[in-house]
Parts: C-alpha cells; sequence; structure tokens
DNA sequence: AGGGTACGTAACTGCAAGGGTACATATCGG
DNA sequence: CCGATATGTACCCTTGCAGTTACGTACCCT
C-alpha cells in the first residue's frame, strides 16, 4: 500500500501505468513515450515492479510490461474510509443547488 | 491531481488526514500525534492545503485544521479508468473459487 | 503594555529520488 | 562464434524534501 502510493506519486510511472492500461509494452516502447532516457524508465519499471503494479514477461530479447491492475485495489480500499464524506459533501451541495444557489467548479 | 497524489505518497501526511477524518484538530494537537516536531507538521499541512485536502478556520490563537475529503474525489476519478481492470480480475477470481479453488487473502 | 501560548517561516543539514553516461548481460540472426 | 538489438545495473551528480533549531508573528489574558 505504502509502496503504491508513493509508486503512484511520480507522473511519468503514471503515464507508464496510462499506456499499459491500453496494451502491453515493451521497456523500449515505453522509454520512447517518455521524456526520459531509457535507463531511467527501467528504474521507474523496477518500482512499479515491486509496488505490484506492473509485471514483466521475456519474449526473446525484449521484457514485456503488463498492467497488474489489481495492485490498486489497496488505493481504492484506502479510499474507502474518506468516500462516504465526500458523498456526503456532495449531497449537501446538490442540496445547495436544490436551494437555487449558483454551483461553482 | 497532481498536488494530492504527490500529498498522499507521505506516511505522516496520511496519518493527519485520518485523524481529521475523525475530527478536526489543531496543529499542535497533530504535531503530538505524529513522531516529528512542529515545524515539521507544519509543513505537511501546507503541502495538504494546497492540494486542497485539508482547510484551516482560526479559532482564537489556534488554527483548526478540517479534512476536505471531496478532494480525494480526483483520485477516485483517476481510478475509475483502472477500475474495470481489476474487477475484471476479480470475476476471474470468483469464477476459480465458484470452481472450488481456495481464495488467498 | 507585557508575558505567555500557538503557530508559521527561515536557514541549515542529511538523505533519498530521479536523471544521465557508461558498462554488463542476454538473446537473436547469420 | 560474432555483431546487433534490447534491456537492466553501476556510478555519479544534482535537486528536492523531511527534519531540526532559531526566530518572527498573531492572539489571548491580566
Amino acid at each position: 500500500m505504502d509502496a503504491v502510493l508513493q509508486a503512484l506519486a511520480d507522473p511519468s510511472r503514471r503515464t507508464v501505468l496510462e499506456i499499459l492500461r491500453d496494451h502491453q509494452a515493451s521497456a523500449g516502447e515505453l522509454a520512447e513515450a517518455l521524456p526520459i532516457a531509457r535507463p531511467g524508465v527501467s528504474r521507474h519499471l523496477r518500482v512499479l515492479r515491486e509496488a505490484g503494479l506492473v509485471e514483466v514477461r521475456s519474449e526473446g530479447q525484449r521484457r514485456i510490461y503488463s498492467l497488474r491492475a489489481d495492485a490498486l485495489v489497496e488505493v481504492d480500499e484506502w479510499l474507502e474510509d474518506y468516500r462516504a464524506l465526500w458523498q456526503h459533501r456532495l449531497d449537501a451541495l446538490h442540496t445547495e443547488i436544490a436551494r437555487g444557489k449558483k454551483a461553482r467548479r
């Protein structure tokens, strides 16, 4: 859990996840999509792997990374304890709207 | 969004949110609950405030912090694009359970 | 006004994270 | 076996962040 949120803090790593959400990709392909050089990407991938967010599979000389979305369940469960609160707040907002007050945002 | 996930990366800051989830608290009270000194807590609170996760209200000479849980909606929305994927995976797991395989966890 | 309390901020330190270059390793193709 | 490709790792450097102490500031009370 700690490792997951830690891993998600970096924008580059989130970009990797976003790509992998769409399709598997080799380390090189991921590196091309990022503004940093390949070694840096390798290290990001290592962090993601250790957090359980991605998994690797060797395919010839390439290493294919794929998403392990279920690691994000931890984040979802963490959010669970707060969800009721913001929903309560949204309800209050809806009430205000119902009263005719203007909704910003 | 970026600022929110960044703020959530630190365990101390998550502890602050956890406390505030239960009740409002002054900066000093929060500092007592954390293993770090007050100035450090002040800076954590600043980060949380700039991420929109908490809000402050002056009450006499004290500053009362309270949770703004709706800032976490951003995280929930970010998760949304992944939720379908891990639920797919969970469905597969449930299928296995239905087949009589043992569920770990 | 003046002392005490509750915070925030400034300045400094220590360390870990992130980026790059150079190098090692593994696999494919002939 | 050898070169080329694909990737990870080692090393170095720089920057940013967390923590501390010292100090400034705002507010309360008498």
